[in-house]
DNA sequence: GAAGTACTACTCGGATAAGAAATGTCCGAGTGCCGTTGG
DNA sequence: CCAACGGCACTCGGACATTTCTTATCCGAGTAGTACTTC
């Protein structure tokens, strides 16, 4: 009904940032400069960073010439991996076993299987979570290259020689 | 890394509700007495059950001995169409384009390809949305009662006869 | 001229506000049942 | 006795609070570079 079940946005600016820093191929970027390049609140989205770098993703640097870069290879990062970076790695469907409240409840002794309609939510969001975790970052960077050819030298261009 | 990218707990709700009208098997059951099974609040359930009727897994009855009952048997409602239901049918990935926002970026119609993450995040949840139209509320009923043998008859008591 | 030192500008990091959305509540419109009344 | 009628209790339905969470912002701690002072 209403638009919840929503993945925070922060997803989608992490990704692109995480490509822009491999495509930059510089030492480290400051998230204001990263934010820049998508018109991004700058503040918040190094609020996202920082998730990225609590991950294992990235790693910061404070001062001058500061700033974010890559813990890693990006064929080394999958969708997976950030998704439970920002979002954090708990399941959409949270049962609360209300199945044990009420009249014909009582202890969890009585349960002892775990709930049939916990088991088949599970199982569907672990399809997603496999589907994410196939495919890493390194991936969409050839894709969004091969989509758009000049893609590269441009975004190194515009965030400035090493 | 926060508790979002939450279903509704609505979601948890009409799923155990309608396998308890499945069990009653009554003519019909008012929210009020759905919710005392649980222990829920009756108005936020009865505004969930709402959800349902307008997507056309339940109708609902006013005045005395009203109610809401099923719509189709159970084997005819997949998890899939109570999620869309309570939840509505919008992807929890909504791509805003930050690509074509920026210095780079520039008209829409530089960019003919759909966004390569966008891709793969759709791609993902569709397998979660296929795995969900695989099973019915049918298949649940069936663990359900296999876990618990003697479920059936004593939810149908408290019910009360027909 | 070179080394040491203080200063400045810039970065992340976490604590703090604002806004949106899910959760929860309440009252009104409508409906079927039941008792009453009249034939 | 039977039928019609009026009242009543019960239900959903949507409009209205409240609480939680995402989104967004701000300021402080720390760091590297730089310019200046001193030997």
């Amino acid at each position: 009904m209403s638009r919840t079940m929503k993945m925070s946005e922060g997803v989608e600016w992490a990704i692109h940032s995480c490509l822009n820093l491999a495509w930059a191929n510089r030492d480290a970027i400051p998230a204001s400069r990263l934010a820049a390049y998508h018109e991004l609140p700058p503040a918040y989205l190094n609020k996202q960073l920082q998730a990225l770098c609590r991950a294992g993703i990235l790693t910061s640097t404070t001062g001058p010439r500061g700033g974010f870069r890559l813990a890693r290879p990006l064929d080394d990062i999958s969708f997976m991996d950030v998704v439970t970076a920002i979002e954090g790695g708990d399941d959409a469907f949270a049962c609360t076993e209300i199945r044990q409240r009420g009249p014909n409840g009582g202890p969890a002794e009585n349960f002892p299987h775990t709930c049939a309609v916990s088991r088949t939510m599970r199982a569907a969001e672990l399809t997603w979570r496999r589907e994410l975790a196939q495919h890493t970052l390194a991936d969409a960077k050839h894709q969004a290259e091969h989509d758009a050819p000049g893609l590269t030298a441009r975004v190194r261009d515009w965030f400035g020689p090493s």
